[in-house]
DNA sequence: CCCTTGTATGTACCGTCGTACGTACTAAAC
DNA sequence: GTTTAGTACGTACGACGGTACATACAAGGG
């Protein structure tokens, strides 16, 4: 008897990828299982044969963006040694080379979007973060880090709120100083205390 | 001839109180004229007869918000004189007793959210935006003031994204003093420059 | 070659929703 | 009291979308 090879391998991630294009481009709201379908090519019967809930589909494809574009922004974060190489890193990550595309800041914005109505999204999300904060750990006391993470969401929102004007550099730059570097300074709280905020 | 008397004057108020407490409760996508119809208790007709489009409804019903709830977080921010002040507006404004309930937040995301797709609801935003700076730029400049609103939204993000953890008032605090006092002391960009970023 | 089992697909049902529209009601004007 | 214009309402149509499901297909095992 068959094994269960599949006569299509890939093409469930095919259709992940192509729910991610539709996400990125109307929405979560905008995904229907004949849309997607549609733009990856397959028969609607695929789409419940591999996915038998559209939520189930929406969540897988946004569990898989964690550990297909993660890397790209993480990796200068984690070679980072030095406060003043982690404020480079992160005006990279807001408008530098490194830093998503407004596709790619759609897609997390609806990521959060969705987090916030859907156990399963938020705990994607919680994951996103968690790996965040483990990443800014080695270098920043985790209150700074909850600072930052909060400023670079809300730089990314700005992108996303004004495509057409583009973000000013030196400004992003002074904003990750002032939160990196004041409090190691000026203040006593410069130890890793392990709670949240 | 009748002057356009309506039997029921408000009704179009409360049909529009209905309409936001549904969005905060299920977001704009849940919304719907029979949803919203049977939370405020009026006929499908009075509706369509009201809001001839489900989009003119939400528009109209988010443009609301502006003069209802700006006023309660903006007033403090409008009184404050000195970047001390300003400081303690913000905190307030994030963690404080003038800061927005979960529901005023989930509100706001959902106008940030829907602004990034919605050119009206663009507008919107934009008008509160613009607002914002405008109720800032006596007392800061306008690249710290694109800092402190990101960072705002920022935080309001976090509380949405982690609803039952407290956000902690000191680490709040240190992140706002970062971005106010350091840029005034240490930068020579402390002119009013109009340019956004 | 056929049987079995997993893979894959097309169709159809059922519910929801936006919206159009004909009808009814109300009150001011004459 | 009749007219009339604006207000209010209920119904129904057409579109869309999730999902169930019966059917068809492919590939190993015997």
């Amino acid at each position: 008897m068959r094994r269960g090879k599949p006569n299509d391998p890939g093409r469930r991630d095919r259709i992940l990828l192509a729910t991610l294009e539709m996400i990125a481009a109307h929405g979560v709201a905008g995904v229907s299982y004949r849309g997607v379908a549609a733009h990856a090519g397959v028969p609607l019967g695929s789409m419940t044969y591999y996915f038998p809930s559209l939520e189930g589909l929406i969540v897988d494809a946004f569990d898989s963006t964690r550990t297909h574009l993660e890397p790209r922004y993480a990796t200068p974060l984690r070679e980072a040694r030095t406060p003043a190489d982690v404020v480079d890193a992160l005006v990279d990550a807001t408008v530098g080379v490194t830093s998503p595309t407004l596709d790619d800041i759609r897609l997390y914005a609806e990521v959060r979007h969705q987090a916030a109505r859907n156990p399963k999204i938020a705990a994607v999300l919680q994951a996103v973060e968690d790996d965040s904060l483990e990443m800014l750990a080695p270098v920043l006391p985790t209150p700074t880090a909850l600072a930052v993470n909060a400023m670079l969401w809300g730089w990314w929102s700005h992108r996303l709120a004004h495509p057409s004007t583009e973000l000013d550099e030196p400004t992003v730059r002074r904003s990750f100083e002032a939160l990196v570097t004041l409090p190691a300074s000026d203040h006593p709280f410069h130890t890793k205390a392990r709670q949240y905020a």
